[in-house]
DNA sequence: ATTTTTACTTGCATTTTGCAAGTAACTTGT
DNA sequence: ACAAGTTACTTGCAAAATGCAAGTAAAAAT
């Protein structure tokens, strides 16, 4: 396999390591989310998720995600100053991890998005492969991300508003 | 639902958020892992465990894991120093999320273990069904751990030797 | 030409992590 | 009974990661 390249220094060998090691901290998942979910492909979006990640943070993270491979960057031609973030096939392959976070927070602790939790429990193949379509489909008119709506994350959707001002 | 309880101060309702908040560490899933694959129910043997956790942060980990509901402890009535961790139904319930997690490395990632991976990628229903029952046998008969040997993070167990010496 | 937008970087205080060295309660060996 | 482990921690301190506010450069809009 040409793409698998091991950290330099892992602590150990186990995949479960690996996973924790790239993915393990508070806010990777939560980008992942936004790209997967919400369709959000820009730095400013990312800043702007209700959860207020700061902009250093947020510009490390994005960094080692391309670093791992789990998503690109490409120019957005029509407006220079825009970068574009998108998924890799390894970004993608996370749906089913954050599919199960979802469901296990969903099961055990006082959550909202309980229509995006229907839909995961219902069906967790349809919905992980629904969101592959999607990504697909986004990845070649990157404007239209409509058919997901009724599924997202409400709470966050809410008002992406509470961003502190400065 | 009796058990629901919200954190004080999350910084949203999106379940993702939840699991990110509770279990986005380098860490505790590790330690999940240590209880469910291998049978861990000790500080020393969590201590012991491959990757090196420091005691003071293993300390903290474990006492955010009851906190959550997660683990909880015991007195082993036989030997009054020991103390005997176990996963509630909540943590057992990680088990998905474990099992994506290891499939994601060992899909993306140069890993070992390839005897789990099998297993786990052969049939996740049966994989995680697998570590309920063994659980809830052990949680009667705590010393019998056998059966998963074979299946077992080989990596991890091979020598869990290499903790540092003072 | 000036202002605004976008994607960042920089500096600094606070928090978390990691390492080494205790310590208290209990058990084991003599 | 008593000294010597064992076990499950705590404490102190340095280093790294995080969070906040402010700044900057390039491109676009007015």
């Amino acid at each position: 396999m040409p793409g698998k390249k091991a950290s330099p220094k892992r602590r150990s060998g186990c995949p479960l390591n690996a996973s924790v090691e790239i993915l393990g901290d508070r806010w990777s998942l939560l980008i992942i989310r936004d790209m997967m979910l919400r369709g959000f492909r820009t730095y400013k979006e990312f800043l702007g998720s209700y959860e207020g990640i700061a902009t250093n943070i947020l510009a490390d993270r994005l960094r080692k995600l391309i670093a791992h491979g789990i998503i690109t960057t490409e120019k957005n031609p029509s407006d220079g100053r825009k970068v574009i973030y998108s998924l890799t096939p390894k970004g993608i392959d996370l749906a089913p991890v954050l599919t199960e976070m979802v469901l296990w927070a969903a099961a055990h602790e006082d959550t909202a998005n309980q229509a995006l939790v229907h839909a995961m429990r219902k069906d967790k193949e349809k919905f992980t492969s629904a969101i592959r379509q999607r990504w697909a489909e986004t990845a070649r008119a990157p404007k239209r991300f409509r058919s997901l709506r009724s599924q997202r994350l409400r709470d966050v959707d809410a008002r992406s508003a509470r961003r502190r001002q400065h």
